[in-house]
DNA sequence: AATTAATACCTAAGTATCTTGGGTATTTGT
DNA sequence: ACAAATACCCAAGATACTTAGGTATTAATT
């Protein structure tokens, strides 16, 4: 995704929350849309994107509708009810996250 | 370190900017402080922990010194100068990360 | 006195997630 | 005519962890 390893692990998050929010997406669309949003500062590849999509979608979390467009196929990814909930999961575990990292770096002056 | 596999590249930033502040501290007793600090919702399993302080250290990024306490050694990890600058450098990148995904998980109401 | 927990170091095999570097095919812009 | 953009994909390799051990001393518990 990125050259550094920061962002590992955070790439369904930001996938499922990206559905969250737009109803429905293809693949091709999310990585300009991230592209987009964080002003060209995260740049997902495809190599991580669509591996992530697939096992996004055996796990039961996300569902695919094909669309035909221009002749070219897109399959567009939506959230299942599990996906729903994952999100949720996923969102307040990145939340943790960062309140911990903020606990570690930032020590309050004792 | 963790379940969850956000904490993945995290593991080193952590370790720099403890001995950042705490001067010089040996593996275990990081351990500990991360527990302390983070009242046990972050614990650094020494299985990641040991093999990063050998990496850092190979890197040049920490010296060692030798202290033996009630018969048992000690291994004291403090910075070296690359340390310091990395240190700053991986603190600017945590930073980048966080803002990154705020953006992206708390997008402005357009 | 014997066992367990805590202290203090370590490694190796396995797993997950990504990067890198490809590949296919159509459409749009130069 | 050619390059760039759109749109999908996979496989090999790198990296960072987890899991599950190992060694050895000291302190606490039964």
């Amino acid at each position: 995704m990125q050259k550094e390893q920061l962002y590992k692990g955070s790439l369904s998050t930001i996938v499922l929350k990206l559905l969250n929010d737009k109803g429905k997406m293809y693949g091709y669309q999310i990585t300009r849309e991230v592209e987009t949003i964080t002003a060209g500062k995260l740049v997902i590849t495809e190599g991580a994107l669509y591996p992530t999509l697939h096992k996004l979608e055996a796990k039961g979390l996300l569902s695919v509708e094909i669309e035909t467009v221009n002749n070219r196929p897109r399959k567009y990814y939506f959230l299942t009810e599990n996906g729903k909930k994952e999100t949720v999961t996923l969102l307040n575990e990145m939340k943790a996250f960062i309140r911990n990292m903020n606990v570690l770096l930032n020590p309050k002056p004792a």
